[in-house]
DNA sequence: GAGAAAATATAGTGGTCGCTACAGAATCGT
DNA sequence: ACGATTCTGTAGCGACCACTATATTTTCTC
């Protein structure tokens, strides 16, 4: 997962996965199937952990514009490099990856992101809840593009809070 | 630099280069001395032509807020999938790769296109320039990815007005 | 038209890719 | 303790990677 997340997923060969499992190649193919296999419980765990940002920010409590304040802000915090590993796995780990299996799995993951944060708004919003979510997601992959290519948390942040005064903004005017 | 553009920079091979531009290997490195050579030339042919949205968006005057919103839009104009190619090739096109040439080719292109888009906002407001950069940029480079990842014009145009409304805000609000 | 020079194509360099056949080692049931 | 079964390591599969040495064709010069 770590290099996955770190190199994306063409990057990083089957060897080097192996030899950071500590386990040879037929190992491998025996645990996983495939690399797409492992790259799937890669995006699974990842998902299930800390790095589900808007599930983490909803636990909190509050109303839609709090709720996605905290997402933008908790993925300002989390997304800058640390141990060479920025960004968003489900976002861009499997960007350029020429692999069709790799791009779906990502893809799928990203489509049930995008419709329980849509969901989530239409509670308040349900006219605009598409449009806004799709703000939501589309800032959320500037930021793991941008910590990809080296923003810090200060940039990121700024950019957040931006966001955030933004979406509240538009939530509250009427469509 | 179509190819380049459609799939990034690791997934697209020489032979495949070659052939599309009606050569064989040896001429291709008589021409270009290596792949990130080509690359390099794509690149820069591809920020002197329409391309480069943020100079044919300042072309047409007005002010910093104008010509940001301009930007923006004309982003969610020209990014959506066309024949195989979405997205900004700059921002995206060497994403995930394992060159470092490429890498330091895309990430020098990406410098220069911010630092002039910060010149540009400094003239109205130098103080917050830089945040006010980075948020345009990051915006983009969500833009970029979301238009990879299958957004189309609708959608990036709904995003881009929002960011040109926050834009605004913030421009008009005192640092 | 003959000879030199440039540009081309053929073929192949070593290397890595995802993946697997096979053999040896460890484990298990009895 | 022994035979069967599962597992793991070695080695290698064909395919592709960026790239190049050699040979051939083409293009000039005269």
């Amino acid at each position: 997962m770590r290099l996955f997340h770190a190199r994306g997923y063409d990057a990083v060969g089957v060897a080097e996965l192996g030899s950071e499992l500590g386990i040879k190649p037929p190992s491998f193919y025996a645990a996983f199937g495939s690399k797409a296999g492992l790259f799937e419980r890669a995006l699974q765990r990842y998902a299930a952990g800390e790095a589900n940002i808007f599930a983490r920010a909803r636990a909190e409590g509050g109303g839609v514009a709090e709720v996605v304040e905290r997402t933008l802000l908790l993925a300002a915090r989390l997304y800058p490099e640390r141990n060479g590993v920025a960004g968003c796995l489900v976002l861009d780990g499997a960007r350029n990856s020429a692999d069709p299996e790799a791009c779906a799995l990502a893809e799928e993951m990203r489509k049930a992101g995008v419709a329980a944060l849509r969901d989530f708004i239409a509670e308040e919003a349900p006219e605009r809840a598409g449009a806004l979510a799709d703000f939501v997601t589309i800032a959320m992959r500037g930021m793991s593009a941008a910590a990809r290519d080296g923003a810090d948390e200060a940039a990121l942040t700024s950019f957040a809070q931006m966001a955030s005064r933004a979406f509240r903004r538009e939530l509250a005017a009427e469509g």
